[in-house]
DNA sequence: ATATAACGTCTTTTT
DNA sequence: GACGTTATAT
């Protein structure tokens, strides 16, 4: 059943090898297929790294390679083969081994507070935040900042806040997300531990290889270097993560790195009806910089890809909705932003139709977990800035932003930790201006972390632990304050404590399996229908799938003009998830800003071609102008379209136009006309 | 100095 | 339509 080129690959044993593979080509099954190769050759299974980009690729690629071997293998993002490495080593650059993980909202926290230690403008901060993230990813750190490029305003706070930020991450004993792959790759520079982890897995295998940024780079150049035993598998054209580094040419230059290296292509598509391939090529093709590939699928034709233009959004929900509810399948709904899912998820309530949501805010992530893990972490850590300022207030006992940025200003002065300070200031009167109220509660908030402490002593049960800090705080009563919510929440604490009650491993190791994983599997039932970001489906497959939200400004995103190219191949991920059957729908109105706007089709959906489309509206797939559309001429002023068609010129439109009462022909090109 | 209500603002995508 | 910021009351 394997065609030759993936025996070829699955057979491979020594020296490094690259595959370059169109979508549903088999690359990631091959990987896995490779993996139990390998051990049924005599590898033992510990000497085999497999690296993907998420934690539900890495799960399932571990559960499919203990179905083909009953042998566990260490398969894992880069991320947390990252954290382990650091658990291991971290303390060679002066870091503490039980380091916390500070997860995006985390970080994002300490920078602002950063912010206001160093008293700059807040209005910064994003751009400050990519900055850092972005020379991290570069393996730039803070001393080697080519500071000559740096001139404007914002550059000169982001010099003097990374420094800072890294200084206060460190004293929380913390690292970021990039962190644990920039200080990894840092660590695995040095010779000794080079030496170490090269030896330690003699196999490596990378997925998805089109997204790895520098540092992914860095850090599997470096562990492979020695065996070249390096086995990649990408496809340029699915490259979606280009805004948070990931570099495709990593894979064009794989032969330059690892010299005679074998090269694969595999070009025979296993997943998709002949329609839904060809209309993904065709779409992809527009793409300039690019290498042609020769994708081809012997599958049946299939039916012709749908498209589907609805007049507003409730009309485009209720079409897909309707297809839905025909029969039961595997089926996707894929949008561009998270906030799209919203109208979905409030007609699949109603209708009582199961679903299940990936990506967006995961179950780790919403507050009441989030305030709970950051008292349960205050136990462990004595400095963490971040944890203490979060459950200060909680509930509220008075101590808002300018207390708190004067407790900073004082921990400064003293250097002191966190808690000794906290101390002190109890004990000592006029160090710090609080009224008598604000100082009684605070003694309580802290009689109640030193309780957690002691009971942490005798006990390291953490469900245990979580129900001593609900019967000993109010902080049920200060969720109670919300009905609206509460039960929800207190659900969700319920499901916190029942993880922690079946979690293996420490309090520290808790923490981090938590902030890893972003997805819940909890939920992962039978459900049928999975809604999700196009993000988000890199990798899946599915009988049926809904592209929703195909208007132009939003797929493409109007953020993301000069990326159009990456854009396209986000289209193309999505399309090419889809095994039968593929709906590809747009709305011509849009809420926006709170207001319903004026929206038209993508670009993308005239760009298909023709040939393997099917038109399920009467609407024309044209992203310009509709008849009856109103719209503006800085000459002419207000006008309504009476009639479009077709010339040597291209688009052009009779448009009547209200102050001469005439109509005139404007050429889409040249006229720049403006919905108005 | 904090808490709350009203106001204005701008939205990508993830580990 | 969520979010953060600012004005106002406490
Ligand atoms: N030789 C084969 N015979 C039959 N089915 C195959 C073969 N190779 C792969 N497949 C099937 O094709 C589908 C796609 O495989 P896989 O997900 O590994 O592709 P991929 O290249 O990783 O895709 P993508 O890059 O689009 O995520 C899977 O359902 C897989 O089982």
């Amino acid at each position: 059943m394997w065609n030759n080129d993936q025996k070829k690959a699955i057979k491979h044993m020594e020296g490094p090898l690259l595959i370059v593979a169109g979508a549903g080509s088999g690359k990631t099954k091959v990987v896995t297929n490779r993996i139990a190769h390998l051990i049924d050759e005599g590898i033992p299974s510990t000497d085999i790294l497999g690296l993907t980009f998420t934690n539900k690729a890495a799960k399932e690629m571990r559960d499919r390679v203990e179905e083909l071997t009953k042998e566990d293998v260490f398969i894992s993002t880069f991320h947390s083969l990252g954290a382990k490495i650091l658990r291991e080593s971290i303390y060679k650059i002066e870091y503490k081994t039980n380091f916390s993980i500070f997860d995006e909202e985390d970080s994002l926290r300490l920078l602002k507070s950063c912010f206001r230690s160093l008293k700059k403008e807040e209005k910064y901060l994003k751009y400050v935040k990519a900055k850092i993230s972005q020379s991290k990813n570069n393996l730039i750190s803070y001393e080697n900042i080519n500071k000559d490029s740096l001139i404007s305003k914002k550059d000169f706070i982001f010099l003097e806040i990374y420094p800072f930020y890294q200084k206060k991450l460190k004293e929380c004993n913390a690292v970021d997300f990039d962190d644990l792959l920039f200080l990894t790759a840092l660590l695995l520079e040095k010779k000794e531990l080079r030496e170490t982890y090269q030896k330690r897995w003699s196999f490596i295998l990378i997925d998805e290889y089109q997204d790895t940024n520098f540092s992914q780079y860095t850090m599997a150049k470096i562990l492979s270097e020695k065996h070249k035993n390096i086995f990649v598998v990408g496809d340029p054209d699915q490259s979606i993560y280009s805004w948070r580094g990931a570099r495709y040419e990593n894979i064009l230059e794989f032969d330059k790195d690892f010299k005679n290296c074998s090269i694969i292509k595999l070009e025979q598509n296993y997943r998709s009806s002949q329609n839904i391939l060809l209309a993904s090529n065709s779409l992809i093709e527009h793409n300039q910089n690019r290498y042609k590939k020769n994708l081809f699928s012997y599958l049946d034709e299939g039916e012709k890809v749908k498209i589907f233009i609805a007049e507003d959004e409730k009309l485009e929900c209720d079409f897909v909705i309707k297809k839905i509810l025909e029969q039961d399948k595997e089926r996707a709904i894929f949008y561009r932003t998270n906030a799209q899912s919203r109208i979905f998820e409030d007609i699949l309530i109603k209708k009582k139709i199961p679903y299940i949501i990936y990506g967006s805010i995961s179950f780790y992530q919403r507050k009441e977990i989030k305030d709970i893990l950051a008292f349960l972490n205050l136990i462990i850590s004595d400095d963490d800035f971040i944890s203490f300022s979060r459950t200060i207030n909680l509930p509220k006992r008075g101590i808002g932003k300018t207390t708190l940025l004067k407790f900073l200003e004082l921990k400064e002065k003293n250097n002191l930790s966190l808690f000794s300070l906290c101390q002190k200031i109890l004990k000592e009167k006029n160090l710090i201006k609080i009224t008598k109220k604000q100082k009684e509660s605070f003694s309580e908030y802290l009689s109640l972390i030193f309780r957690l402490r002691d009971f942490y002593e005798k006990n390291k049960h953490i469900d245990e632990i979580i129900l001593y800090f609900l019967k000993n705080s109010d902080y049920l009563d200060y969720l109670k304050e919300d009905p609206d919510t509460y039960e929800e929440r207190k659900e969700n604490i319920d499901e916190l404590i029942k993880k922690a009650a079946t979690f293996e491993g420490d309090l520290y190791k808790f923490f981090e399996e938590i902030t890893l994983l972003t997805t819940n599997e909890v939920s992962e039932k039978k459900y049928s229908l999975k809604l999700m970001t196009i993000h988000n489906s890199k990798g899946l497959e599915f009988d049926e799938v809904f592209i929703v939200g195909m208007d132009e400004g939003l797929f493409p995103h109007e953020n993301c003009k000069d990326e159009i190219e990456e854009e396209r191949r986000l289209c193309y991920v999505g399309m090419t998830r889809a095994k039968k059957k593929l709906y590809l729908t747009c709305s011509l109105k849009r809420f926006l800003h709170g207001k319903e706007r004026i929206a038209r089709p993508s670009r993308f959906l005239k760009e298909i071609s023709k040939k393997y489309v099917e038109n399920l509206s009467e609407r024309e797939i044209r992203n310009s102008f509709y008849v009856e559309d109103r719209v503006f001429h800085k000459t002419f002023g207000i006008g309504v379209v009476k009639r479009v068609y077709n010339t040597f010129y291209g688009d052009t439109y009779d448009v009547f136009f209200e102050e001469e009462n005439q109509i005139r022909s404007l050429i889409a090109k040249y006229a720049k006309l403006e919905k108005y």
